[in-house]
DNA sequence: GTAACATCCCGCCATA
DNA sequence: AATATGGCGGGATGTT
């Protein structure tokens, strides 16, 4: 349990082949609360350790490898939380039973155990979590369901909280769900105040952010017009494939073409045009590793008038086609599901 | 790769 | 007077 005045000691757990973003992204979340309290003059709440449970590379989400990490199968940090990031890594593990068996005996030892999007898989592995309700990423819902019956597999929830365990269905990263323990922890207000700074932050690195789109807009909440955009860019998400012009967009909001996009760059940060091709490459990229759908209709799907388009959003925004992408990104020895 | 075409989006200014 | 809105022009960018 998190005790205000206590040094909160938070263990993220990888396991390679990991990306690297679900693990920069959380990492930057803490680092933020602890900026936060520390300019309040007070102590700050969270030490955070990054460690990785196996050997192997954690890699960005264009692939590229960033660091390989040596595992540590030895001594491990004291941990008040534990996050398991999911991942590739994390969905093979589950067949490696000296992993799965220090995974086991950490989660025994540490009051608090989260997981993010298929971090899942190695936790369901443990057997700590049967009988329990548990959230995963929706593309692997039914898989996590078929290997671990004794669980209860919410596909629907974002969020599942039973007894000491967590998952989330971490659509979005892992920011949403680090995002979520220091609301826990420390308050809403504070959990606003990091997302704003955190979209200062995402926007430094310039060019194509690897984040979220969606959390971009949602740590805006608490200004005027994102209230008022919520709903629009939640509905935007949902309707990739119907006309998203500028025009049609304002008329949904009822606001006049100049006035809506000047009040949602406000809001957002970027135009609506730009919010919205970026919106429709990362549903594409989701679509095309997580399902058996050929590139047209993935295409179409995501909005995009010919595959041809989409060829060259991707070839301008992630430097490979589809194609290419979908084969470098595929899971091995992974059975896809039916969609 | 190029060309024609469409859309976006920002500065500027009148208007509410 | 100060601020928010809507229309217009056109260079930049994206689409076919």
């Amino acid at each position: 349990m998190f005790t205000p005045g206590h040094r909160h000691r938070v263990v993220l757990l990888a396991i390679p082949p990991a990306q690297a973003i679900d693990i920069v992204g959380p990492l930057e979340v803490f680092a933020q609360a602890n900026a936060q309290i520390t300019a309040r003059g007070q102590e700050p709440p969270y030490e955070t350790t990054l460690a990785a449970l196996a050997a192997g590379p954690l890699e960005t989400s264009s692939g590229v490898p960033m660091l390989a990490s040596h595992g540590l199968f030895g001594r491990m940090p004291k941990a008040d939380t534990l996050i398991v990031s999911g991942g590739r890594g994390a969905r093979l593990s589950v067949a490696d039973e000296r992993l799965v068996a220090r995974l086991r005996t950490l989660c025994r030892q540490v009051p608090r155990v989260v997981s993010i999007c298929t971090g899942a898989f190695p936790l369901a592995a443990t057997g700590l979590l049967d009988g329990r309700r548990v959230a995963t990423h929706w593309a692997h819902c039914a898989d996590l369901a078929a290997r671990f019956p004794a669980l209860e597999v919410d596909a629907d929830a974002i969020f599942v909280s039973d007894g000491k365990f967590h998952s989330s269905a971490g659509v979005t990263a892992g920011i949403d769900l680090a995002l979520a323990l220091v609301e826990q922890d420390l308050g809403r207000d504070l959990a606003l105040s990091v997302a704003r700074h955190l979209v200062v932050f995402l926007k430094r690195p310039g060019g194509q952010s690897q984040f979220s789109t969606h959390l971009m807009m949602g740590a805006e909440a608490g200004t005027h017009d994102a209230d008022r955009f919520n709903s629009l860019t939640a509905w935007i998400a949902a309707n990739l494939a119907e006309d998203l012009s500028v025009e049609a967009l304002a008329h949904r909001v009822a606001m006049s073409p100049r006035n809506f996009a000047r009040r949602f760059r406000a809001a957002i940060g970027t135009g609506p045009g730009d919010y919205v091709r970026r919106l429709r490459i990362e549903a594409s990229r989701r679509m095309l590793t997580d399902s058996d759908l050929p590139v047209g209709a993935v295409a179409a799907r995501c909005g995009f008038g010919t595959p041809e388009t989409m060829r060259l959003a991707f070839q301008r925004h992630l430097r490979v086609s589809p194609q290419e992408f979908r084969e470098r990104f595929r899971l091995p020895s992974m059975p896809q599901l039916a969609s």
